[in-house]
Formats: C-alpha cells, structure tokens, sequence
DNA sequence: CCGTATCCTGTAAGATACTG
DNA sequence: CAGTATCTTACAGGATACGG
C-alpha cells in the first residue's frame, strides 16, 4: 500500500487514521449522510412514531421519500416497522438497539458541528465555489 | 415545536438528541458524506499531498472530481493550498487545524463502522430495498 | 391512515481529451 | 505537474395524483 506513509508527520493521529482507509468509514457515512435519515432517526429516538408523525416532524419530505429511506432503515436492521391490522391502519416505526448505537457517532458529528460550523459559514459567505453548498 | 416529545421515551438519550433538530449536523454530515472527501481528508491527515500523489492515493477518483472536492474543502477552511512558483509546478495540500479537528467526529463514525458494519452487511445479503446501497 | 405510481429535476460524479 | 473543458450518466430527491 503507497496510499499513506504514517511517518510524513510526527503526530499520533496520522498513524491512527491509516487503517480507516480500509474501513467502512464510507459506507457508514452514506448511511449517515443520505439527507433524510438523520432527521428520521433522531424524531425516532425520541419515541416510537407512526407515519403521519413523522411526515409532520420532518418538515418538507414527501411520502415517497419517507417510505423509501424507512425502508432502507429497515432493511439495515436500524428501524423496525410494526403493522397493526386495525382499522383505521396503524404502523408505528420505532429505532432498534443497532439504530439506537449510530446516536453515538452523530452525537460527535453534532458536537462538531456546533463548534466549528459557524466558522465555515462564515468562510462561505462572500465565496464561491463548484462544490455543493450543504445547505 | 411539535417536531419531538421528549417525554415519550424514558431515556436520556432522547433529550439529549432533541437539540439537534435545530443544529447544523445535516450540513456536517454533507461535508462528510461526500463521496470522496472522507479520503481526501483521511490521507491528508497523514501529510502534506501533492496533486498528482493524492490523485494515486485515492484510487479512482479524476482529476476534475480531485480538484472539485479540495476547493470545496479550501473554500470551507478545513483543507489549505500552497502553490510554488517552480518549473515543474508544485502544489501543496494540507489539512488545517479546522481540518484536524474533524478527525474526531470521523474517528467516532470509524468506530461504529468496525462495530456494526457487518452486522448490517450480512442483513442486506439477499434482501432488496428501493435505498442506495452505499458500496 | 398509510402508503404507491409516475414523471421530472438537480447535481455529484465518470469518461475523455486538452492546456499553462 | 497540475489542473481545465465538455459531455454524459446515475440517482436521490421533488411534485403530484391515486389506491387499499
């Protein structure tokens, strides 16, 4: 492997961060970043909700978006769906332990980002750039 | 608000986590989650890169796609730029302070990822789902 | 209430070729 | 060496309407 030499510089974090290239630190990320599923996974962990619920508590996504990312959750074994055969129809959508342990890495993305995203808005205002605006 | 009702659930973590609605984590995880500034990045943190080593570093990656992702990063402060007036020319890439510091939050979805990739890896094996598969 | 079905769009990224 | 210039593709997401 020539993609990293640890000893370019003297810090420890170099040597620590060499491995992740062969980690899955991507497709976690994917996970993470798709630009709905944080909203819905921390409005599920503040309680189990229903459909319409969340569709209200996550302003702005379509039904069709909301199906598609809880259905990828779902998948992934970090949401469970419960279906009650009533009527009128009740599905109520609730985090899994597996969902419940990604709020600790989005608790360090979030303590980050209340410390330095200020600074690279500021940064941003008055630039220009060709890569996406994040917002 | 009636996005989350803390209350729903009995455990800390909820409200904990309902603050971050209304924080800059989505923004964050955008910069993140871009497909190849994780690499970028993670490379970066062991040295100093120039263009064309970055370009080996990060197998598959274009130059047009490499150039895109560091003017965004230098845009936003976390990646800096030194050119030298030399014959041939040389660039150099670095990671800033701002830059260093998101190896913590990385660090921490790595951590996950060790964890709990498999586990979601071997869930996805024959099933399907309208969502992306991230890899 | 809980979704599906279509159609459409924006944009990151890929392929390829070329320049100071 | 360090990029830029086009063109094209893939796909998450948006708008809107309908079905069980």
């Amino acid at each position: 492997m020539d993609t990293i030499d640890p000893d370019q510089r003297g810090s420890g974090t170099a040597v620590l961060l060499a491995d992740t290239l062969d980690c899955p630190s991507r497709p976690v990320l994917d996970l993470l970043g798709s630009k709905w599923s944080v909203l819905i996974i921390l409005n599920l962990a503040a309680g189990t909700c229903r459909f319409t619920e969340l569709r209200k508590a996550v302003t702005g996504i379509t039904p069709k978006v909301l199906t598609a990312n809880l259905r990828g959750l779902e998948r992934d074994g970090l949401v469970s769906r419960e279906i009650f055969a009533e009527v009128p129809p009740r599905t109520e959508y609730s985090l899994t332990p597996l969902g419940e342990s990604l709020l600790v890495p989005y608790k360090a993305v979030q303590d980050w980002a209340w410390e330095h995203w200020g600074t690279i808005l500021e940064r941003r205002e008055g630039q220009s750039a060709t890569r996406p605006a994040a917002g």
